[in-house]
RNA sequence: GGCCCCAUCGUCUAAUGGUUAGGACGGCACGCUUUCAAUGUGUAAAUCCGGGUUCGAUUCCCGGUGGGGUCACCA
């Protein structure tokens, strides 16, 4: 039988971090099986579903690379769900309160007659699960024959659409017994079921509670490749046999299984995150992460003035995410302002002495012409000069000169990309700086 | 509170009825080094507690404790 999963996300807020592991469990589970992911908008709950949530879910797994084979949205599927509350009406497992059992409903609502029955039901990660469902009285699955509720609504859909596997975060397990109990008055098939443990706060709280507002997009504005993103929150809750983090797509899909899920809820270590992203930028071609650096590249930066490619392989080893390129490089573009002291070494250099290194560097790098400054042939030049000097004599003031900051790149890295004019004009300030 | 789920380093996790309990992130130390970063080496750090079962439990069972989830005319 074919393999058919859903994710069926509420558009009552944006696409939280459970939601997108969610999804991505269920799109490896299916791949994995060549099965076909369905998408199912439920936005049952016309007051609370917002257009922009469903278009920031559907932002979110595109940028994910999470496609689906088939998409739905509940609110233009009512005359399905219509005919199947007819139905439970017509066989009594549903009635309207009001000519009911003595409900306090004040207006008409249809509830489900619960045999009140023990449940028992097998999930993937967890194995058998057993629950009372007494206690949940004759709930109400529809507010009118138009407007279904969520547990009518999915158990109609998860049948209409032959879904096989129900996968889905651990708070939907108080959920599972109902479900089943609508699903058994219909006569449909039980799918299977695995719950997901949750993903938790460093307060150990559902992480969509805490952070409930915060979209899985803002990663992506943030900074963090996809792929980077997609690895990170595969690995939550979820682990391969062997101790390979760094995983592709497709190695993920490949070695996917359910049993190897956590039964426990996870931690998210937003310093792994960085670490996966560190990762992954770093096997980017200077190319391709230039590229990918662009969006993030504010108006002040003329990216046309210098080797962009050279700038970004100065920042790669320094990024947490593709917006720290603007922290890290913003003096390649504009020399920021700095206190003349910084220029000296350990803050106690003459400044005489600071002014002579430069000036005697200055005329070093003078005498060579413009197309012969690269690295190496920087560096060949000014290092003896430097060991004879001293190192941090001649290092320090030079690239502080050339970055006006405490930490950078070094002096020959920088002077590769600035090239001749405007290392000297660079340096040339410097010198005045500290007369 | 009722019901349900869960429990290995700070975090993500591996493993087995018998191991020096492994890896990764983060931390710390050292090396490299003009600074930062990167990198190399090393290092600290865990089986929640109590009972069983067993020759032997971290692993199996029970209880406790702790944490989490859920109890809508939301999903």
């Amino acid at each position: 039988m074919e393999v058919r999963t859903r994710f069926a996300p509420s558009p009552t807020g944006f696409l939280h971090l459970g939601g997108a592991r969610s999804a991505i469990f269920n799109y490896l589970f299916t791949k994995k099986n060549s099965g076909k992911f369905i998408l199912r908008i439920e936005d049952t709950d016309i007051e609370r579903s917002k257009k922009e949530c469903e278009e920031d879910i559907i932002k979110s797994l595109k940028w994910l690379g999470i496609e689906w084979d088939e998409f739905y949205r509940q609110s233009e599927r009512k005359e399905i769900y219509k005919s199947y509350l007819n139905m439970l009406l017509e066989n009594g497992n549903a009635y309207i309160s009001k000519e009911g059992d003595g409900t306090q409903d004040k207006k008409d609502v249809i509830r489900f007659r619960n045999p009140g029955k023990k449940i028992k039901f097998q999930d993937l990660i967890r194995g058998e699960v057993e629950m009372e469902t007494e206690d949940l009285g004759n709930f109400v699955i529809a507010k009118d024959e138009l407007s279904p509720l969520y547990h009518f609504a999915a158990v109609v859909d998860d049948a209409e659409m032959k879904i096989t596997h129900v996968i889905r975060g651990e708070d939907h397990i108080p959920n599972t017994p109902r479900q089943i109990l609508i699903q058994e008055a219909l006569g449909f098939e039980r799918p299977h079921y695995a719950h997901l443990p949750l993903i938790l706060g460093s307060d150990r709280s559902k992480l969509s509670k805490r952070h409930g507002a915060k979209s899985t997009f803002t990663y992506a504005e943030e900074g963090y490749l996809p792929e980077a993103f997609f690895n990170f929150l595969a690995l939550l809750g979820w682990h391969p046999a062997d101790d390979k983090e760094i995983l592709s797509r497709e190695e993920l899909i490949n070695i996917f299984e359910l049993k190897r899920v956590q039964k426990g809820g996870a931690v998210c270590d937003f310093e792994k995150l960085n670490w996966f992203n560190r990762e992954y930028i770093k096997k980017l071609s200077a190319r391709e992460l230039s590229e990918r650096v662009k969006v993030f590249m504010p108006a002040g930066f003329d990216q046309n003035r210098y080797d962009i490619e050279k700038v970004v392989n100065l920042a790669r080893e320094r990024m947490n995410k593709l917006s720290d390129i603007v922290t890290e490089m913003d003096f390649i573009f504009k020399l920021p302002a700095y206190d003349k002291e910084l220029l000296k070494w350990r803050g106690k250099e003459d400044s005489n002495k600071v002014r002579e290194v430069l000036e005697y560097a200055s005329g070093i790098l003078n005498a060579v012409p413009p197309e012969e400054f690269s690295k190496n042939n920087i560096e060949k030049l000014v290092m003896p000069y430097a060991d004879e000097k001293g190192r941090g004599e001649v290092l320090w003031p030079l690239r502080v000169s050339l970055s006006g900051k405490m930490s950078s790149p070094g002096p020959f890295d920088i002077i590769e990309v600035l090239r001749k004019e405007e290392t000297l004009r660079r340096i040339r300030e410097a010198i005045e700086k500290i007369q």
